[in-house]
Formats: C-alpha cells, structure tokens, sequence
DNA sequence: TATAGTAATGACTAATCAGTCATTTGTCAA
DNA sequence: TTGACAAATGACTGATTAGTCATTACTATA
C-alpha cells in the first residue's frame, strides 16, 4: 500500500512535467527506485495509474468544493470562500492539476474522461446550488450560462499559476472573481447557454450512489487509515449507518473529524449528502 | 505543392480526431493514397507538418481579426464584430482550433509551442488596441486583466460547438459575449491582473517583420497562386513597396482584393501594418 | 538452521513508430 | 523508340514502448 503511494506521487511529477503519454514505465519506475515488476504488483497497467490518481485527487476537489458552499451561512462571504477554496485546492494539487487540463481533451482512455467528466457534474451541481442559493429566482433564465462561466474563470484564471508561474495572491484573485461573477449574474440578460442547451449538463449524473456502495467504501478506508481518531471516527460513523444511534451533534462531530484526512475525503462527501447536512 | 496540400488537409482531420502524436505517418499517407515515402519529399519530419498546419490556420484567425479591428469604423459594432469574427474564423477552421486547444499545453515541440505563443501575442495585441479605443483611460488599470477575459470567454466558448457539438448560433454568441465585456470593462475595480503581472505578457514579441521579410514572402506567394485578380494585385503591391507608384486609394483597393484569398491573408496582414491602414 | 511463502527483479517479447533508401514507375524531349 | 531525369514506392532499420514471467532475494515461522 506504502508502494503504491510512492508510485503515484512520483508518477504525478513526471506526468506534470512530461505528460501521460510521453512518461514511459521505465522511467517512474527508475524514478521511483523500484523495478519495472515492482510497478505492475501495485498497478494492473499504466491505464490504472492514472485513474487512481484521477479519482484521489478529483475526490479532495470536488469535496472541498461541496463543503465550503455547504458549510458557509454567511451569503456575503460564500462566493468570495467558493473561489479562494477551489484555487487553493487547485494550487496545493497543481501538478494534478497540469494533468487534467493536459489530458482533458486527449481522449487516450475513455475512462479517464468519463471519471473527470464525472467529478465536473459534482462540481456543477455545487456551483448550481450556491447560485440558486445567492442570486435566487432573480437569475433563473442565465443560470446555466453563469455557472459555464465561473466554471471558465476558474479554467482561465488557474492557467495563470499552473503554467506561467504567476505567484499567486489567492486573496486578490478570490476578490476578483467575487466582484466580476456579482457583475455578470446581476446584470446579464442575454445567456448564450439557453434552455435549449442545458440537456448537453445533464446527460448522465443520474447514478446515486448507495448505502451499500458508502458502506463498502468505508469498509476499505477503515483497513487503510492508521490515524486513530480518524479510523474510530470510520468505524463508529459506519455502524451509524448500519443502526442509527447517535444524534445529528454527534455524526456532524465524527464527519468534522474525517474531513480533513485526504483519503477521507470521498467519504465525508458521500455522508454529508446522505444525511443531507447542508450547512 | 498539390501534394503537400493534400497531406495537411487529411493530417488535420486525423489530429483533430484522434490527437498529434496518436497519428502515425502510415495513418496519414494511408488516408492520402500515397506511399510514406512521398510523404518526406513534402514535408521533412512529422514536426514539420505540424508546424506549417499552425502557420496555416494562425495566419488566417490572426489576420481576420486584425482586419476586424482596424476596419471596423462604428465604435458601437466593433466588440460585437471582433466576436463574431473570431468565433466564425475558430468554427470555420474547426479542426484546427480542435488540434490548438489539444496541443496547447503540450510541450512535444518547442517550436510549435513559441509558434502558438507568437500568433497568441499578435491577437492580445489587437485586443489591446480594441479595448483602449472603446473604453479608453476609463479602463486603463483594468485592461490587461480585461484582455484575459476575453481571451478566456474566446477559449471558454469555443469548447460548445469545438467538443460538445453545440449548434453555434454566432450571432447570439457575439451578441453574449459583448454584453459581458461591456459589464467587465465598465465596472470593474479589483483587476487580478495587474501591473506587475503585465510583465509576463510583454516578455517576447519584439522583432518586427521588415520590409525584406514581407517581399520574400510576397514572391513566393505569388508562385503559388493561380487567381489572376489575386496574382496581379500581389505583383503590384509588390512593385509598390520596392518603389512607391500608387496613392492610397489604389494601395487599399490591392490589399481588398487580395483579403479573402487564404494563402494571402498573411500578406495582407503585414502589409496593412506596414502601411498603417488603420481603419 | 531449515523451509515455505512472499516480494522484487530485469531480461525478454511483441508491437509500434519515425525516418531512410535502393528500386521501380512515370514523363518528358530528342 | 530511347534515354535521362524526376516522382513515387514500400521493405527495412533502429529505437522505444507496455506488459510478462522465470528467476532470485528476502522474511517469518517452526
């Protein structure tokens, strides 16, 4: 398991740096200190790998997205917390992010792309909800055109430190965001992406995911996790979930110890839209 | 010369559908009906094809939209102009703008990437002049930041009907587009962008093309062309630049002439600076 | 220490690729 | 018809790749 971490992160690197394609086996493995056999007892193929890392990193996005629009009561601040979040977890996982704005339109693996494809639709339901929360009924005709462009200011605007390297003022670049998506979803009236076209946001996304499937999930997280607060806080929210016991203080008490564990992350999204603790 | 324009129309298809380097040689000539060998007395490396498609198509998205900029005389119509402009030239050279946008951020070939980067500059550059004629000093410490949105709506947008299939109603677009600008540019006061940051996109993008240079390339387009009206305007403006003949009204009347004509959209785009035709 | 079982190795296979070049085919003028 | 030159061919080379598997090294228990 200690083997197939230090695959991934150096992996990571030479993906960044090199991309997808152009980092042979031989050279992670070289990298890594470790034989090309080793590398296939960790990862079936080097398809595999990628996923992996897809679905570690998209999982603490798109969590830390749910949560901050989830968690902040205060409507002044939500969008300005949206914003400085999302970069701030873009740019503590830049080379993953390198990775996905590389690989995003390179259709090498179909799974790759449905797995981000997947992990977008979260994010756009989030972004969907915090918009229908801030601006309500007032922006119900451009909706869907001004989550496409908070969606291309986080896109256009993360280029800036991931490729250019523009050190970043997350405050600033927060307050920006802030004022210029306040500009365009009070004042536009003509949306490029009308009614018609929103079938093209909802094709799939319908799958939920089940009690079971959570369990399951948990199951294997609980084996993995060595933290002793975090892994008792697992164990006692997973029996939660067999045979309701504690009351809703204890649960979003066990779920704010787990939060923050990176292979938790997944998790404590599940559980907060299962129980449904929206803020 | 037939030959070489063959393989860079099939070669574009085949990158734009499965990528640059998923394409193999034998998968192009294939697709020609020639033999691999045919394909080296055209081209001299894979890169090099790549290379010429990016001059090919850069050209003409560049120079439409400097046309765009310099002849538009309404104030009121430019924005919606320059728009439409750009995203009818990104739609018309779609697989082209498939083959940018997929290649962009990777690093497979320097040349292709400072190729890009060049091209880039001179569309910034035209955005520049746009925003600082419509909005003037009132914009002045939010331009550049204003340019990068631009660029990102161009970017943002252009995936609907690039990736996604969307049919492009170019007129709403434009129509979108601009009253988002005019919303960004007329209230904007926290610009991300800002002075300092200007520097990285002023860092190349010094050498101007000479006089030489324009000629040289002006005599070998005239090889190549077979238009009558087109060749003859060539020649005379050829003739006019090594020693000056006509007044201005003729010299613009050649450069219309030879506007529409793809492989002279280059020219006439150096010429026009040359001559400063602005408007 | 002996033994069984697991972890790790790296030489190997089969496939793919860009680019070459000896050979063949086609096209002129004489 | 001939001969000279240019255009076109495709088998070939050498390099690189993902993935395999027989062999070896290590570890823990008896």
């Amino acid at each position: 398991m200690i083997k197939k971490q230090l695959i991934m992160e150096k992996a990571l690197e030479l993906f960044a740096k090199q991309g997808f394609e152009a980092t042979s086996v031989q050279q992670i493995t070289d990298y890594c200190g470790i034989s090309k056999g080793a590398f296939y007892l960790s990862f079936k193929s080097k398809d595999e790998l990628i996923l992996a890392l897809v679905d570690h990193f998209m999982i603490q996005l798109t969590s830390d997205i749910d949560y901050v629009v989830n968690s902040t009561s205060d409507d002044q601040k939500l969008l300005y917390e949206f914003y400085y979040t999302a970069f701030h977890s873009l740019y503590k996982h830049s080379n993953f992010a390198k990775i996905l704005i590389k690989e995003q339109t390179h259709s090498f693996n179909e799974e790759f792309i449905f797995k981000v494809h997947y992990y977008d639709k979260l994010i756009e339901k989030s972004i969907l909800s915090m918009i229908e929360r801030l601006y309500s009924i007032e922006v119900n005709h451009t909706k869907y055109d001004l989550i496409y462009c908070i969606k291309g200011f986080m896109n256009t605007y993360s280029h800036l430190f991931l490729f250019y390297n523009v050190p970043l003022d997350l405050d600033l670049l927060a307050q920006s965001l802030v004022e210029k998506t306040n500009l365009l979803a009070r004042h536009t009236t003509i949306p490029f992406i009308s009614q018609e076209l929103i079938q093209m946001f909802k094709q799939p996304m319908n799958e939920e995911v089940t009690k079971e499937q959570i369990l399951e999930i948990m199951e294997q997280k609980i084996e993995e996790i060595e933290e002793p607060i975090e892994k008792e806080s697992l164990i006692l929210l997973k029996q939660q979930l067999l045979e309701p016991t504690f009351g809703p203080a204890i649960v979003k008490g066990l779920l704010e110890n787990i939060r923050n564990h990176p292979h938790c992350k997944w998790i404590s999204y599940l559980l907060r839209n299962y129980y449904e603790f929206k803020n």
